[in-house]
Parts: C-alpha cells; structure tokens; sequence
DNA sequence: CTCTGCAATCTTGTATGGTAGATGCTTCCG
DNA sequence: CGGAAGCATCTACCATACAAGATTGCAGAG
C-alpha cells in the first residue's frame, strides 16, 4: 500500500506541496494534521487522480466524496481545496468539480521547471568532486539494477525518484526537491499511462553516465548527460497525448 | 488600492499559487471563486502578512480574524488552509495558527529555484534574437527610470517584477513565472522591512546589462548579468537577519 | 515551598442545515 | 413543431453547533 506520506502544509518553508519520505526522524514531526479526516482524504484522492482511478474530466462532488468515504461534507471541502491548489481539480463555483484535465503546455513548463534546476543541482554536484556523492550514487545505481532484473518497476521508479533527490540533497537544497516533486505529480499521471515500457535500462544507462561525470568532477559533461535523460519525457508526453487525447486539453 | 488579483486556484495548470496581475483579458476568467467571502479573507490577509502588517510569530486564529472581518469562521478557515499551502502560516492542530517566520535556508532555496529557471529562461530569450525581445526590453527599461526620477518605489518594484515577467513570456513559459512569483512571496517580506533603500539605480543598471546582451544574443554574458542581478539578494537577505532576528527561525 | 492533578478555557476539527447560483428538464404558449 | 418561461434538482458556499485535543492556572496534597 505504501502509503506517500506528505506533510501537506508545515511544508519547511517555501515550498508548497512538500514531500518528505521515507521516514526519517527529520527534526519533529509531531506539529502536523497528519491525523486528520480532511488529511486521509486528501492522501487517498491524491492517490486515485495520479493513477489514474480518477481520470481527467471526471466530476465529482463533496456529497459525492462524502458519501463514498463515510465522512461529513466538511473534511471534503477542505481536501479539495488542498488538491485544487495542487493543480490537480478544478473547482467550478456552484456547478462542481471536475479532475483537472492534462494540460500539455502545462507539463511542457514543469519539465522546464524540472530541467532548470535539476541542470543547476548537478552543477553544484560535479563542480565539487566530494567523496560522498561517487559512493553514494553508485550505490543507488546498483539498487536500480537489482529491481530492474527482478522486474519490480515500482521499486526500480521509487528509486530513480530518490536518484534524482539524492542529488538535490548532495546540492545542499533539498527543499527545491519538493518542488520538482510536486511539479511531477502532473507527469506522473502520464507516466501511469504508459507504465510498463518504461524502459529502465536506458534510464540506468543515463543515471551511470550522469554519476561518472559527476565522479570525474566533469561539470559540462554531466550537465549534457542530465539535459539528454529529461528530455526523454518529451516524446513521452507526445505519445501519450495521441493515446489517450481525451485526458488533455 | 492596487487590488492584487490572483486566481488563487484553477491555476493555469501545474502551478500553485499562480499571479497573473495587470488584468488584462486573460482568456476567460469566468470560471473562478473570485467574488467568495473566503477568497477576500485570503488575499486580505496575504496582504496583510507580505506586508509584515501581521508580523512573523504573530498568533492569530480562525475566531480572531473572523470576528475581525466580521465573517463567520468557516471562510477564514478555509483561507488559513490556502495560506498555510503557499507557506505563510502554519496551522498547529488544536493549538493556533502562527504567522510563520522565514526560514533563512528556505530563502536562500527560493532564490536558488528562481536563480535555475531565470538563468534558463535568458538563455532561452538570448539565443532567439527575436526582434520583439530588444524593443520591449528597452521600453520597460525607460519607465523603470521614469519611476527612479520620480522616487516612485512602489511603481518601481512593479516595474522590476514585469521586467522578469516579460523575459519569462518571451521565452514561452509565463507559468514558470507563477513559481517564482510564490516564492518570491518570501522574499518580498524581506523586501519589505529594507524599503527605500532598494538603491533603484544599480537595478536598472543591472537590467541594462541584461538587455543588452539579449540584443545582441550574448548567450553567455546575458546569463553573467542575470547571475550576478540575482545574486545581490544574498547580502540583503543576511542585513536583515542581523536587523530583525526575531521574524527568522 | 514544590509538585501533581484537575478543571476552565483556549484552540482547531467535524457535522449539519440552510442559501444562492447554475443546469437541465418539463411544460406551456405561439 | 419550435421556443421560452418556470420549476425541480443539482452544485459549492456559508453559518452555526458540537466535539475533542492542548494549554493554562489554580488548588490541594506532600
């Protein structure tokens, strides 16, 4: 079940969304709403839109939703708010509120978001050769090989997610992650489209050649090798709009 | 009173907070929560926290403001939520609501995000030599000394946005601009507590310097220009640390 | 004097009823 | 047969009442 644990708000400082895993200790987390009907809500809605259980388009209601989870309407509301904040509905006053549909130009700007600063986090990575980063990248490449042979493709996409914030964390800005993370929800429900081929050894592939530049302190060679692997999400997208054109804009 | 205008939802697709300002048409702007109680509350309050009206640490709580307002607590609820989403308050369950303070790493994250994208976005405009870019440039660059003469600062400052704004359109992507205009929501209580010292005239020398090297598609020296525009945040961000320790964590 | 525990009173969370706007169908008139 | 007015029925928005955790201060026991 895995259970995505946000913090949803508390979100340690600029970010919005937020996006803290894999539960560390991580100063105190004893000051949030985890606790709440409104925050069961949200994680559970949030997990039907991003695969896909919810599709674009669909309306739903608060009695609706209420009515569903066995909750008041009140817990409802709030947790659309929370996601239509996200991007994720749209609230339409006094008519209802429909799953966002995807918005191409939309994910074409997040991966810009996305290529911009995961181009600058690998600057700052390879411009300083520390020793951490070789062992502790090189280390993750193995775990992705491990799960790409054991075919486990939702093991092998958790672990190219901390990949990549691995190296927001080796930048020193490990919050601007959260950002990315919460850009990529909207690339997630494509990605969800087309689950199965995603073609992990060419991702492995791109993650060595980013680590090896980043080992060998090559700081143009590994920004080159960071732009080619995001830039594979581009023809993604394409293909994902002719599939299922309903789902876009 | 200006009337900052956003749309504070139905965002334009992955954004959050979003910031489309000097209400042009805008495609259709029919379709959002506008004229709602709860809306007011947010942008009432918004304003009242960029402002440092309501001063980090300050407690406040949903009765508080809604007897204030003279609204019932339900809207004012739902506006702390938004808030609390884009990183201005932080809700503590069962114990109050706080204005929250600004983290200093946080800060300098939001300008390490903005930093990323705006260096991406000259590169982008820079290596178009798009005979636009150079005139509107140049346009805004005279008001912004216009403003300067006339010790318009709020003008000024409006000015300064637009110009980062308009590179951003330049280059196709206005909802990368959103983001940073959240996050930029950080800094600007910064901003606010060092008003009038802005020293206007290096800015627009600065924004010069940029200009110039997009006229002239100097990929890299537009990108030189806008690093080192960015960068002088970071002095004024320490100043006001030393000045007002008690609105940091 | 110090510490423990209870109770008044804060806070936010949840439930529910009522209101106004938007939609779509029916019905009535031309 | 075509079109417009009216009404049933949706929706989200708002107000209010209640519930439950958290805090504070005071009182009483040691």
């Amino acid at each position: 079940m895995e259970e995505r644990k946000r913090s949803d708000q508390s979100n340690p400082y600029p970010s919005h969304g937020s996006g803290m895993e894999s539960a560390q200790v991580r100063g105190k987390v004893g000051d949030t709403l985890e606790g709440t009907i409104a925050f069961r809500v949200v994680v559970a809605l949030r997990d039907d839109i991003v695969s896909m259980a919810l599709k674009p388009g669909d309306v739903i209601s608060e009695s609706d939703i209420a009515g569903r989870y066995g909750v008041s309407r009140q817990p409802v509301r709030e947790a659309f708010i929370r996601l239509a904040q996200q991007g994720l509905l749209l609230i339409r006053p006094k008519r209802a509120t429909v799953v966002k549909k995807i918005s191409p130009d939309g994910v074409r700007q997040s991966r810009f978001i996305r290529e911009s600063i995961e181009v600058e986090i690998i600057r700052r990575v390879a411009s300083r050769p520390g020793t951490e980063a070789a062992e502790v990248l090189a280390k993750l490449i193995l775990d992705q090989e491990a799960a790409s042979a054991a075919n486990d493709s939702r093991r092998f996409h958790k672990l190219d997610e901390l990949f990549h914030r691995t190296l927001a964390r080796l930048a020193g800005v490990e919050y601007a992650w959260q950002l990315i993370d919460d850009h990529k929800m909207q690339l997630d429900r494509v990605r969800y489209l087309t689950l199965g081929v995603s073609s992990s050894q060419r991702a492995i592939a791109e993650h060595k050649q980013i680590a090896e530049a980043v080992a060998r302190a090559d700081v143009a060679g590994a920004e080159a090798a960071m732009r080619a692997h995001l830039g594979r999400a581009e023809v993604l997208l394409n293909q994902t709009i002719e599939d299922f054109p309903d789902y876009f804009e």
